[in-house]
RNA sequence: GCGGGUAUGGUGGAAUUGGCAGACACGCAGGAUUUAGGUUCCUGUGGGUUAAACCGUGUGGGUUCAAGUCCCACUACCCGCACCA
């Protein structure tokens, strides 16, 4: 019989689909296991084969784990709101909520076309009203906690989607998500307070089992870094506070340089003291025009206007210095302020060599500081022209300068991040209302918890607008409502949060679907927690993974989840690339469509290909002839079906292959190495092929095969007449013996000074005088030991005897 | 600039602790089956040579009986962050 993928696989999906074969409990005497990969935007081009490789790959761990003998959690949902649905839905004139629910149709068919084995009764949607109650919820008890606030500030607004974005959103200087230019944008924003938490966002990481590259992107995106606020007066009498790492340095601070945006520079300009006050609001005006890619734009020439009337005072010997405004110093960092050391910063130095500005050597070890600034930070350089600090190393004088100020009372030792708090509202239609309202005489207030969810209310147009209001604020029905404190008429926000609001917290929802008295049950959630292992995108790093271990901790704190942290172990996937190695595209006309993929070769060909395509964290070329070579294994597995022997145990030609397979591809799948796996297999099958195959041998072979090609194992494991005691999915891993993947016979590599010169057989765990006998009676070693003397022999048990001949 | 990573045949990629480089595939060549094509099966396949010697893991050094693997110095490419004081 012909293996006919066509007719086998849907006979299986119906079938797993009927008997819920994956369905899970929240409550088992097995052990648990949680593994979660992300859910998907359900776009309108339908799943792509970038998908396929996490799936998939998680998919193989879930049906190994349940084979292991664990209660299994495997996942899947619809990350639903956001742009993309609302751009295609205002395009085409079809309300968002139908595109979404036409998208999530044609993903849930190709999600079950390639046979994954998720819990099909825990589907989430971020959409739905049950589900996004629990988002607002969760932002309700972020605002008591003073954790959400509304603030107006500079923020980041993408020019195409009319609508701001967090930080982490804005990827060098463009919109993360259309490429279209980023601008500075006064607006009154909904903030969350991740910054609250940058420190044990930091530090819980050490207790993770995410791969290493996730954890440095994590701590370099938060960007922790101490030093020492300290002040500055002005001429004029103010308090002017810099942040520094290098407090050391400060008796060669030779001037000071504000941010553009700088309070006191707006207080001076109102109070009249400057005598150039046209030039610095000319640069102030240029600084406050420009998109963050020119901001940040590399090699950018220093510019900066000095202040003409004020001047700073060094508070260490009482000099007096210039200040300057330039936009190299961020309004949004540290104080927006700081003292200039040209000898010793890069920066400072380009600006002093620029502006003439005094450059003064504190720090001696370096080149001369008129040349180049001398930066290190290490013990190489002494303090010199530094009153009390002179002949310390700069490691011991920080403490000591620090100790100083804090004493004079002009500074403090200070902990600064990067990281800032999270823009959290967005002035588009496909979202989660914010459940706030507004009342001229009680301020904010939270809508009352019995009132969630607070529904999207339907708009007749849900364009964006130019002057930065959320389409919904035309729905005067919906926008004019009562305090709820004090019933007077009140408006309720009509921002929505962003796309990452409902991932924050998804995988707890899955933990108890259909709660709806709770985010998720409390047994639930302690039976559940945490994730045992989440794969995803590298790009998710600092939006998404970020964002939920931030929600996760917080509701940690107010004791809604009992983890402090939401996942054990986080791995990442490579991503597929097509033919010639570029980037997918529409334009390059380079795409891979699953739907043809598995019409054409069949899913089970399509799941072993992408696990067989290379190292799973490293990028990978599609290749259409790699995956016929699949196919042909796929088949080669088929048609040894018809030639099997009667026996069910193991033939001695193969016993020590198939004890050696078991240990491999089960230690592989935990380790990720799907194409050393497959490769396992390939060669157990040839090794059948050569010495013949029996049913016992058979029957092991569809186990280790069926997480990655179920449909066609489950089907062959049926036909031979396995299926009394259930499915293969249904079946325990193989017991593998130890003893047994060791042969009795091993070949040994004989060197002759360190140069491969032949190949010996010999027993198992000969000792060196045998191995040796053995390599000196061989004639290709005679050839080269002929005439010499054996001076020594080197043996490494089992593989290698290196004999040194003079 | 800072941080992380990668470099192995014609191609994708293998190779715990240093121990037979190129597993497993793709491609290619030859053969068998087939009316033919396709499929399937068998054989070969790093360079070099009749065969050996010999040469081969980005480059140049080093350690070692033995280096893709360890050390030093480079080069190229990729990813992340980027005027963060």
């Amino acid at each position: 019989m012909k293996y006919d993928f066509a007719a086998i696989e849907p006979k299986w999906q119906k079938k797993w689909a009927e008997e819920k074969t994956f369905r899970c409990e929240n409550h088992s005497d097995k052990p648990k296991f949680y593994a979660l990969v992300e859910f998907p935007y359900p776009s309108g081009q339908g799943l792509h084969v970038g998908h396929t490789r996490p799936y998939t790959a998680m998919d193989v761990v879930a049906r190994k784990r349940r084979m292991d003998g664990y209660n299994v959690l495997f996942p899947m949902g619809y990350d639903a709101f956001g742009l993309p649905t609302e751009n295609y839905a205002i395009k085409n004139h079809i309300h968002p909520a139908k595109v979404t629910h036409d998208n999530i149709e044609n993903f849930t068919r190709q999600l079950h076309m390639l046979g994954y084995s998720f819990d099909w009764d825990r589907v989430i949607n971020t959409t739905d009203p049950a589900y996004y109650k629990w988002t607002q919820w969760i932002f309700l008890q972020l605002w008591k906690h003073g954790l959400a606030y509304k603030t107006t500030m500079p923020v980041n607004w993408c020019t195409s989607c009319k609508c701001v974005l967090a930080n982490e959103e804005v990827v060098e200087g463009v919109c993360e998500r259309c490429g279209a230019p980023v601008v500075r944008k006064e607006k009154s924003q909904w903030m969350l307070k991740i910054t609250e938490y940058a420190q044990r966002l930091i530090d819980d990481l050490d207790e993770l089992d995410f791969i290493e590259r996730v954890k440095t992107q994590q701590k370099n995106w938060i960007g922790r870094s101490t030093g020492a606020e300290v002040t500055f007066k002005a001429t004029t009498g103010e308090e002017i506070v810099v942040f520094t790492t290098r407090p050391d340095t400060l008796f060669g601070a030779t001037y000071m340089v504000l941010s553009p945006e700088h309070a006191l520079v707006k207080g001076w300009l109102e109070s009249g003291l400057l005598n150039n006050a046209d030039e610095v609001k000319a640069y102030q005006a240029a600084a406050a025009s420009k998109s963050d890619l020119e901001r940040t734009e590399l090699n950018k020439e220093k510019t900066g206007v000095c202040l003409d009337g004020v001047k700073g005072i060094n508070p260490v010997n009482g000099r007096e210095i210039p200040i300057f405004i330039s936009d190299y110093v961020l309004a949004t960092y540290g104080t927006g302020a700081i003292m200039a050391v040209p000898a010793h910063d890069d920066r400072d130095w380009e600006f002093a060599k620029k502006f003439g500005c005094e450059i003064i050597e504190v720090v001696s070890g370096g080149e001369d500081v008129q040349k180049a600034a001398f930066t290190a930070k290490d013990e190489t350089g002494i303090l010199v022209n530094s009153d009390f600090l002179n002949g310390l190393t700069v490691k011991d004088a920080i403490p000591v300068i620090t100790k100083w100020l804090e004493e004079k009372g002009i500074g403090t030792a200070k902990v600064n991040y990067k990281l800032r708090d999270w823009v959290f509202s967005r002035q588009r239609y496909w979202g989660e209302p914010i459940p706030m309202v507004y009342c001229d005489k009680c301020g904010w207030q939270p809508l009352p918890e019995d009132q969630l969810p607070l529904l999207l209310p339907d708009v007749e147009s849900y364009e964006p607008t130019d002057d930065g209001e959320s389409p919904i604020s035309k729905m005067t029905d919906w926008v004019n409502t009562t305090c709820p404190c004090c019933g007077g008429p009140a408006r309720r926000e009509t921002d929505t949060m962003p796309q990452w609001a409902g991932s924050s917290w998804y995988f707890l929802r899955y933990m108890d679907p259909h709660n709806d008295k709770a985010l998720a049950s409390e047994e639930a959630l302690k039976y559940w927690s945490p994730v045992d292992w989440y794969n995803g995108g590298m790009e998710h790093t600092t939006l998404h993974l970020l964002y939920s271990r931030f929600w996760h901790k917080f509701l940690y704190d107010i004791g809604v989840v009992p983890t402090k942290e939401p996942y054990q172990k986080r791995t990442s996937h490579g991503m597929i690339l097509g033919e010639g190695g570029e980037k997918m595209s529409k334009s390059r006309g380079n795409v891979v469509n699953p739907n043809d993929v598995v019409a054409q070769y069949g899913a089970d060909t399509m799941r072993t290909y992408i696990m067989f395509i290379g190292d799973f964290e490293k990028a990978a070329s599609w290749s259409d002839n790699a995956v016929k070579g699949c196919k042909r294994f796929l088949d080669r597995v088929w048609n040894l079906s018809e030639n099997l022997t009667d026996s069910l145990d193991y033939t001695s030609a193969n016993e020590s292959a198939i004890h050696k397979a078991i240990k491999k591809v089960a230690d592989d799948i935990e380790a990720m190495k799907f194409n050393t796996a497959i490769a396992a297999l390939m060669a157990l099958v040839n090794d059948f092929y050569a010495n013949g195959c029996s049913r016992g041998e058979y029957r092991t072979l569809l186990l280790l095969l069926s997480p990655f090609a179920p449909h066609m194992c489950e089907e062959l494991w049926e036909s031979l007449g396995f299926a009394a005691d259930g499915m293969a999915c249904q079946q325990a891993w193989p017991a593998y013996d130890e003893s047994k993947t060791i042969a009795a016979q091993v070949q040994m590599a004989v060197q002759v000074c360190g140069k491969l010169r032949a190949t010996i057989t010999v027993p198992m765990d000969s000792d060196e005088a045998a191995v040796v006998a053995t390599a000196l009676a061989d004639a290709k070693v005679q050839k080269f030991t002929e005439g010499k003397s054996l001076v020594k022999t080197i043996l490494v048990p089992n593989k290698l005897v290196n004999l040194i001949a003079k």
